[in-house]
This record gives structure tokens, sequence and C-alpha cells, in this order.
DNA sequence: AGTATCACG
DNA sequence: ACGTACGTGATACTA
């Protein structure tokens, strides 16, 4: 392109744009504002200013921090210029990586500024007769406006970016003075963050006005006499006039620095596909390299090359599985269909296919590979164990369970699919397997590839064991994951499997009062609102309640009007719509979350609801349940609880038995934290939060009332929580203060809770983890954090999880307690659900007396505190009788 | 895909 | 001074 054509330039500033990323996620995000997160929004800034400019050319400038800036020169003011953290500049190195890889020109010189390099690129290019965009968030450089140079500022405001682009029109606009103007407003009122002292005395407001007068920082010296400036301000900037002069030095961006590049000749950008690839793929940009449509050859695993060896013939079959009885562990992989199985040993993968099978042999195949002879290792195995339970095989032999094992290391992250964890472990990226799609293993195309595919996938099984095997061991979670997690997942699949009996008629028969009742409610809040809207939307709502009929409100979300249950009922008094909405709400959520939902997953084979425990998924330990989630059943309020009736034993001949802990989490923290009061208390078997009121309150037992008995439980709650004067105040409904008051007496009635708190905050910061008694560990990094909040919350996590925690594992021990007994003792009533701190079964009327007390002493047995365990058990025909 | 809301322990 | 309880999952709406 030779000069007679104009090109539009796009000078980006490095630093500013990166340093806008980081803060904008460390001040917004609950997480940590991590390091890469902000190359990410460094890029996706780039990526998008690209798309919306469309330049010809970009440069990226960088600040050289380690070099002597001009500030330096001048010993008056010492510069402590803000640079961006450690942290982050030690990510400058891969984004200047990942730059060179795009083929985007960087620009960087020793003892120059990001600022002074975009000063002379932008000169240059005015120069040269091209324009020049000069992209920042540091409002200084708006003095390069002019020319053909504009400004895009970038800024971040709750999380949202925005950008501005500003000629020198809009600046004029906004400043009311020319651009180049904006150094001489600096040397008048400096710059705090700059470091740029300006005139002593001197605020914003007098420089502006100054400059309105006139024109300019040498019109002002010029004209010092004159009689628009007041005394005082004569004074000052008589007094200031050389560190005016400074300033207005130091605030100007040097347009002439001696830059090698050539402006005129900028290359084109050349990209570096396969390197880009590289770095995308290490940084886990995966929405870059869709975006830019990079596939990349994968890179070449770490793994050694296997044999593969397909088997079609079922003697030849039958004798790999008598020969893997005899080797070492065997590493599967196996896809929930059970349609096919690859299997490592030593440097060989056998790749098996139902369907090249009888069905008779391949069901004898599955039966003897799970016959507990062979020592199988698998990534996530409960799918495979709930599969072969459903077709009646017993999932024998699984001694190790690499998903089980990562999140037993580290339960933070996201999800555990065996690519990424693979990732993690091994630097192995995996190629895409999906052995549950037929067409995958047809034998028209990619069965070759599938093999090979599914032998990588084993061996990076492998591969993990290896590792995860020797850190389980380490950290001293031996027992948690080979006595309590590992024998669980099988216990789950059963649970799973088994499922819980429903009664969809009387389910239908709810839903449908339910819906007569929301259609009445439906016309009513029309008649009072005056006009048909959508209520279910937040934001038509919040129309309609606080602008259409002026009430008051109370609080607002970071997108409109907040119109949760909180606001709502503060206004209830102040319209009858809202009390309306209020019910609206409720029957609303009971129909379409509840009635409908769990219609919709009703097994179509046996009738009955199998949720999916899930094993890998909070940080606490805890379990989760989904598709459908039976752990939020509505019991709180009377019309949600009846619900529960559709949850039935079966048949007349059988009932459900459910047992819960009593205050577990409070037993554990008496125990963890040794408080000789709460353990007391306890012991005594008294109604801890009465017993509590009785003691913060000084008044005997008798003479607790209600109220004081209310405040105390909600306490009681906050201390596991992390407790905060703010929150517990909104929980009760008191002043902030009377909260932070009855905190301190309730800290001072249990000291060694008060104790155990603090302690727990410190131990954990100088670990970087806290874990529970049985061992399971989450990590920490946000004590560590600089942001408030983010410590704050780490604070709070760190006094709950080992409480949370250590209930989780309690309730897990029962489990596999009780699973047990029930099998040693050969009665046939089964666990069919875990609610955190309650277990249910499904029992033959027969074994029912034998049931209800084998569950409650083994709840209670699980594990011997000082402040003992306590479940209480009892049985009906449905979950609704249970209580 | 993200937000708001609300169900549970 | 900061902003505010811990852990989940499902639904409907909005962009």
């Amino acid at each position: 392109m030779m000069g007679n054509t104009r090109m539009k330039i796009m000078v980006i500033d490095g630093n500013s744009i990166l340093n806008r990323a980081f803060y904008g996620i460390r001040q917004l995000s609950n997480h940590e504002g991590l390091p890469t997160n902000a190359v990410y929004g460094f890029l996706a800034t780039l990526f998008k200013l690209r798309e919306d400019e469309k330049p010809d050319r970009t440069v990226v400038c960088f600040d050289v921090r380690e070099k002597t800036f001009r500030h330096l020169k001048f010993d008056s003011y010492k510069a402590t210029r803000k640079g961006m953290p450690d942290e982050l500049a030690a990510q400058l190195p891969v984004m200047k990586e990942t730059l060179d890889a795009m083929g985007v020109v960087r620009c960087e010189l020793a003892g120059y500024e990001a600022d002074d390099l975009i000063g002379t690129i932008s000169r240059k290019a005015d120069e040269n007769g091209d324009t020049c965009v000069v992209v920042t968030g540091d409002r200084d450089s708006l003095q390069l406006i002019g020319g053909g140079t504009t400004v895009l500022l970038v800024s971040t405001k709750m999380g949202q970016t925005t950008y501005e682009t500003y000629d020198t029109e809009k600046f004029r606009e906004r400043y009311g003075f020319d651009p180049i103007r904006l150094i001489d407003l600096k040397a008048l009122m400096g710059d705090a963050s700059d470091n740029i002292p300006g005139v002593p005395g001197i605020g914003e407001k007098t420089a502006m006005q100054l400059l309105h007068d006139f024109g300019s920082l040498e019109g002002v010296y010029a004209n010092l006499e004159d009689e628009k400036i007041k005394k005082g301000a004569r004074a000052k900037l008589e007094a200031g006039a050389q560190s005016a002069k400074d300033s207005y030095w130091l605030a100007t961006i040097d347009r002439n620095a001696p830059l090698a590049l050539d402006v005129a000749n900028l290359p084109e950008e050349h990209r570096d596909e396969a390197a880009l690839y590289e770095l995308l793929t290490r940084l886990e940009f995966k929405n870059f390299i869709k975006k830019l449509g990079l596939s990349g050859a994968y890179t070449a695993p770490r793994l050694p090359e296997l044999r593969t060896q397909r088997i079609q013939n079922a003697a030849e079959a039958f004798g790999l599985l008598d020969a893997l009885t005899e080797a070492g562990r065997v590493f599967a992989v196996i896809p929930e269909t059970l349609g096919a199985m690859c299997l490592l040993e030593a440097d060989t993968a056998a790749m098996l296919f139902a369907d090249d099978f009888a069905d008779a042999d391949w069901d004898a195949l599955l039966r003897r590979l799970f016959g507990g002879a062979i020592e199988l290792v698998l990534h996530d195995a409960k799918p495979v164990a709930a599969a072969l339970l459903a077709r009646g095989i017993q999932p024998e032999g699984i001694v190790f369970d690499t998903c089980l094992a990562a999140y037993l290391l580290d339960p933070t992250q996201s999800g555990y699919d065996l690519p990424r964890v693979a990732l993690a472990y091994c630097s192995t990226e995996l190629p895409e397997l999906d052995l549950d799609d037929p067409a995958a293993v047809s034998p028209l195309g990619g069965q070759e590839q599938t093999e090979q595919a599914c032998a990588r996938h084993a061996g990076a099984v492998r591969a993990i064991y290896q590792e995860a095997a020797s850190r389980v061991e380490e950290l001293g979670m031996r027992k948690l994951y080979y006595e309590i997690e590992l024998p669980l997942m099988r216990i789950l699949a059963e649970m799973e499997t088994v499922g819980c009996a429903v009664a969809p008629d009387e389910l239908r028969a709810f839903g449908e009062r339910l819906d007569v009742r929301i259609h009445e409610l439906i016309a009513q809040i029309y008649r009072d609102a005056d006009g048909e809207f959508n209520i279910n939307s937040p934001k038509q709502l919040g129309e309609v309640l606080f602008e259409k009929l002026h009430l008051p409100a109370p609080k607002k979300t970071k997108t409109g009007y907040s119109t949760n249950v909180d606001v709502l009922e503060r206004i209830a008094e102040d319209h009858p719509v809202v009390p309306r909405i209020l019910e609206y709400r409720q029957l609303t959520k009971l129909k379409s979350t509840y009635v409908d939902g769990l219609l919709k997953v009703v097994s179509q084979k046996d009738g009955r609801i199998h949720t999916h425990f899930q094993q890998t998924v909070t940080a606490t330990g805890r379990l989760s349940s989904t598709d459908p989630n039976l752990q939020n059943i509505p019991v709180r309020t009377e019309l949600g609880r009846e619900l529960r009736r559709m949850f039935v034993a079966p048949d007349t001949e059988h009932v459900l038995i459910d047992a819960d802990y009593s205050q577990i989490e409070l037993r554990v923290l008496a125990h963890i934290s040794q408080d000789a009061h709460m353990i007391e208390a306890f012991r005594s078997g008294q109604d801890i939060h009465a017993a509590t009121a009785a003691k913060v309150y000084h008044v005997p037992l008798d003479e607790v009332t209600p109220q004081m008995r209310s405040s105390c439980k909600a306490v009681n709650f906050g201390i596991v929580y992390g407790i905060s004067d703010f929150s517990l105040a909104q929980d009760i409904g008191v002043t902030r203060k009377e909260a932070g008051e009855f905190i301190r007496a309730y800290l001072a009635t249990y000291p060694g809770v008060a104790k155990y708190m603090e302690d727990i905050k410190e131990n954990a910061r100088e670990k970087g983890y806290v874990s529970t008694l049985f061992g399971r560990r989450r990590a920490l990094p946000e004590l560590k954090s600089k942001n408030f909040n983010i410590r704050s919350f780490g604070e709070r996590v760190a006094m709950n999880t080992p409480i949370q925690g250590t209930a989780a594992d309690i309730i897990k021990i029962a489990m596999v307690r009780v699973h047990d007994r029930l099998l040693r003792e050969g009665l046939e009533s089964r666990l069919i659900l875990q609610v955190h701190d309650e277990l249910i079964l499904e029992a033959p009327k027969t074994e029912q007396e034998t049931a209800m007390r084998l569950l409650k002493e083994e709840m209670e047995a699980a594990f011997v505190m000082d402040a003992p365990l306590v479940a209480e058990a009892k049985a009906g025909h449905s979950w609704y009788d249970t209580k």
C-alpha cells in the first residue's frame, strides 16, 4: 500500500487496557481477578474494536517499567507512579507472545511510557496523511486529539465496558477548550494518580475557570494581575510558578520519541496459526480459538503411543478378559450405553463394540469384566455402575475413579470431564470421543480413528491415576477416598437406579388446583394494574409497581428494580396487588418447577423418579441432586409441603422411612471448637437455641421467650456461615448496632467458638486451605486477595467449610454404614434419597421397625463426637407423612 | 449465556 | 471505608 491511500492505524495502550481488564474483573467478580482473565479481557477488547473500527493496521504499545520514567528526572517528584501488580506483569510475556503470533505490531522503548510511543506514532501517522485511532483507558491521552488522531476511550463501570470516541469537536463539547489544553489543565490542577503536583491549592474548579478566561497556562501567567483572578488564587499561582512549569512538562506526552518503527510502512498482518493455536490452548481461551477459526492439528500429547487391537470374536474376547484377570490394573473407557469398551493394559488398548457380538455374549462379557476379578480404573464410574445395575449386573472390581480423585484433590473446579482433568494432570489434549453416538462406532468410517481416540482416553486415565492416586495418599485422604467416596459412588448408583415411587395422579390433581387459583390471580392482578403484562418478567413487573403504580422502590438490582420477596413484603401493605403477586409467585413456582417439572421426569419404564446424585460438584463435599433436584422439594410452607404427598412407598406392603440429624452442623461446630458450654448444652439434651438464649440473656431456661429463642436461632445459623452484624440485622430485623452487640454477647457465651473462628482464619491463611475432620480439603487463595470483598468471602468460607464439610463427611459415612448393614443383615430395605442431613429408605413393612432402629443407630454411630449425634427416624406412606 | 428469583439444607 | 451469611439447582426472561 503506497502513500496515496489513507490508512487507518489503531494504536493501543497495552498497559492501560490490560490494567483496566484486571481491575474490572477484580471489582465485580466474587472470584479473584485472575491475571489470565485480564489477558482474556484484553484480547476480547482488541477483537471487538478491530471488528468495530476495521483498522488497516494495529499497533500495541507497552511501557518498559524497569527503566527510568521522565518523572525520575525531577528529584522533587520521586515518582511512585503506579505500575501494574507483579502478578499481572507476569502475564505480559505470554500476552506479547500472543500478539506476535497474531501478527500485531508491538512497540516498546526503554525509558518511554506507552503514552509517548502512542503520541509519536500518531504524529507520524498524521504527517503521512493517515488517520489514527488511539485506544486507551487513560484520559491524559486526550491531548493527542487533533489532525487525523482521535481517541477511543475505554472505561469499565460495574463490569460494563463502554467505548467512547473523542474527536476535537466532542472534546470541546465536553471540556470547553481544545484538547491540547488538557496539558495546561494538568499543569494547574495536577494529577495525584500520575504524581503531577500542579499548582498547590488550585483544584479542578479554579483551573477550569482560569483556562476558560485566559486560554492557556501561558495566558494565565501573562495576566496574573487581571481582576478576574482572586487574591488567594493569585498568591498560589505566584508561589507555584515553578511547579506549574514542571507539571506542564510532566503532563506533556512526548511525541518525538526516538522510535525505530516505520509508521509509513507498517507490515501487513501475518498470523502464525500453529503458534496462536498453541498459545490460546495453553491459556484455555477456547472462545477465541473458535472465533478465529483455528483448528490446529492437535498437539502431540505427552503420552506414549499405544497399540490398539480390535476384538470382534467372542472366544478371543473372553480370552482377553481371562488374561486381564491375571494382569495388573486395567484402565477402561466405557460409555453409559455400555455399547463399547476400551481396555488398556500395559501397552495395548483393546477395543470392543457391542455390535460385533451376540447380545448374550456381550452381556456375559460385561458380567465377566465387572465380576470383581479384574481391577478396573475408570473416569467417572457412577453412570457406568448405574447402567450396569439397571441391566442386573453388579459392578464389582472398580478400584479407582480418577474423576472422584480429581474432585477430592481440588473440589472447586467447575467440572471434571476427562479432557479437562487430562489437561490439568498431564497436559494432554484429548481428541473428541463420543462412544454413545452410534455413528462413531459404525463400521462405515472413522472407526479406526475412534479406536485411536479411545486408546488415548484410556491412556489419559492411566496417567491421571498414576499422579492422582499418590497425591491422595500424600494429602492424607486415603481413608476419605477409599472408605467413603469410592464406596459411596456405588451406593449412589444404586440409589439412582432404584429411584423413588411417585403418585402422579395426585400430583396432576394438585397442579389443577394451583392452576385455578393462578388464573384467578392473573385476572385480579391485571385489574389492579389496569392492564395486562407479563407478571413473570421482573422488568415489566418492576415498571408496573414502581412507575405505573408509583409504589416506593426500596431496592435495585444491577439491571433495574428489585422485585424479590423481601422487597414485595415491605410494600405489601401499600397496594392490594402486591400480596396477589406474592401468592402468584408462590403458586407458579410450585406449578412450573415442581408439578410440571417432576411430571416430566417420571420414568416411562417403571413409573418412578430417578434423580442423579452429583458427587463431584460442591466445594464443601456435599452431594447435589439433578434431573430432577430432589433435595429442594418444598417443606417450609404448608401448601408447598403438599408436594411431598406424591413421593410414596410403592404399595401398601412398603413404607418410607425418613431419619434426619438434629442440628448436625452446630454439633460439629461444638466438637471442632471444643467449646465447653456448647458441648454441655448438647450433652444435656437441651433445645440448643433456647439454651443459647438463656445464656446470652442471662435468664433461666423457662423464662426464654419465643423472640429470644428465635434471635438466638438466627445467630446460631449465622455463626456457621461466618456472620456479620449487617446480615444478622437484616435477618432478624434489628439495627446493625444491636446485631453487633448481640454477636458480641453470643461469642462471650461461647468463647471456644470465638477462638475457633479466629484460629481457623489464621490457620487457613498460613496453609492456604481448610480441611474437614476427615481430611477433605478446600484451597482458599481468596484469603490472600487484596480485595476486601474477596478476602472477606474467603474468611467466611474458612469458617463455614470445615463445618458444612465435616457434616457432609459424616452423613456419607452413615450412608456407607447403613448400606453395608442392610446388605449384611439380608434386609430388603433400600436407601433412596439423601438430603444433606436426612436419609430416606424404602422398606418392606415387615422390616419397618428393624430398619428404623438400624438407620438411627448407624447415623448416630457414624462418628463419635463430644456433642453427640442425634438422629430421629419416622415412617409413613409418603414423604409428607414422615414428618 | 447471563440474570433474577426462589426452592432446599 | 469497604459490602455482607455458607452450599446447591430449576425456571423464566432477556439480550
